[in-house]
DNA sequence: GTCTATATTGTGATAGAC
DNA sequence: GTCTATCACAATATAGAC
């Protein structure tokens, strides 16, 4: 009998292959229904049954693997949030020209989160309504030397030595990061709204990314020049 | 005996002053406690018990103003959308020159969710997890004349004059839109982020606002120059 | 209009057989 | 590991007295 629970929990001897769960891993498949349903219907909106059909497996199974709602909700969560932050985070400290960086940062998230494009509504009303959650991600994204705040300060100074060149504006790197990810990610949870207020929804939405994908790097840096 | 429910009711009589209720009409307090439970707790997660403590009346209450749960929480979020939408999309489909519209879109946008700087969060966790809302409201929109469609219409033929005048580049109001919106409501919603990952909380966010209040519109006119 | 009491269902969670 | 049965309680909603 194995411990079950725990949030890093992996597999740890395979399954006798129950008749109900056609293939692979439970432990996956609950996980990967977890986050459909989560992402659709938020952790206060998501029930546990539903999760189990999505899954196709018994709902007495979620809490076999994950102990309860909220640890099947903050698992699903870290999935998604370090799929849309760390990465750029990263690219955006790297040591190639500003103008590079801005191009490879939303290729990248524009990119990714067209193939996620309910990621951003989720996190950004998880991080509403549970905003506890992410204090503890970061905390331990800061113990692993992925801090944002190295990233933060290389990114700092290197504006600053353009701006010293007169190359550029002035700006705080705050301001530069938050400018940058607001362009690339507001857009898909705004989506509804787009599609409600001015028709962009189906096609014409991803012909408005795709558009947005090829502008938005000259836009950005259009508005550094001094 | 008045004849309760619907979404559109007012006042019509006076309460008798229950030994509760310390003052003004019960409906309107309700509302009002209704906005923030939900607000910060997401439709979802709200519980009907905590918003009529925090109302200060008795829980059956809730049912004779509003007929359920999904009625207050309907009339909650065409408030909480209405506040943050119509005014600005008038402001940017007025006649003055495109820069200052665009200072006034920024000023009053960042002035108004100063005040309210959870709704951003609360909007777009409802966008995401009940798209249909939405879409009643634009359909109202459209049919009273204030229309998204018109103002999106107007701002792209100036865009487009601009343009052709060789003073700007060339850029679809949508695209125009979308940049404006996200530039201005996009670091409230990702708050709870920005205090998390780079101690953005607190007063440096306040002076992160203000400083952004006044560089933003030179950031976006910047990036509008050919 | 406001209150108490209660109906009724929904929902997370667990025990225990297999 | 997976299933069935069930518990315990939370939560929306209503009936009816005042």
């Amino acid at each position: 009998m194995k411990t079950p629970v725990s949030t890093s929990r992996r597999k740890a001897g395979r399954p006798k292959q129950g008749a109900t769960a056609r293939d692979g891993d439970t432990e996956r498949r609950i996980l990967e229904a977890a986050r459909v349903i989560f992402v659709r219907r938020g952790t206060a909106g998501a029930r546990m049954q539903e999760i189990a059909e999505e899954a196709g497996v018994n709902a007495a199974l979620l809490h076999y693997y994950f102990k309860s709602k909220d640890g099947l909700a903050q698992a699903v969560f870290r999935e998604a949030a370090s799929r849309i932050l760390p990465e750029v985070l990263r690219t955006l400290g790297s040591d190639a020209p500003i103008e590079t960086r801005i191009e490879h940062v939303v290729h990248r998230y524009i990119d990714v989160l067209r193939e996620h494009p309910f990621l951003p509504g989720y996190v950004l009303g998880e991080l509403s309504f549970h905003p506890e959650r992410i204090v503890a991600m970061a905390h331990e994204a800061t113990a692993q030397g992925n801090g944002p705040r190295e990233m933060l300060a290389r990114l700092g100074r290197d504006l600053a030595a353009r701006a010293a060149a007169g190359e550029m504006q002035l700006m705080m790197p705050e301001q530069f990061l938050v400018n940058l990810v607001s362009l690339c990610v507001f857009p898909f949870a705004a989506r509804p709204m787009l599609a409600a207020l001015v028709n962009l929804d189906g096609p014409a939405f991803d012909l408005f990314l795709e558009a947005r994908r090829a502008e938005l790097p000259g836009f950005i840096i259009r508005a550094l020049r001094p």
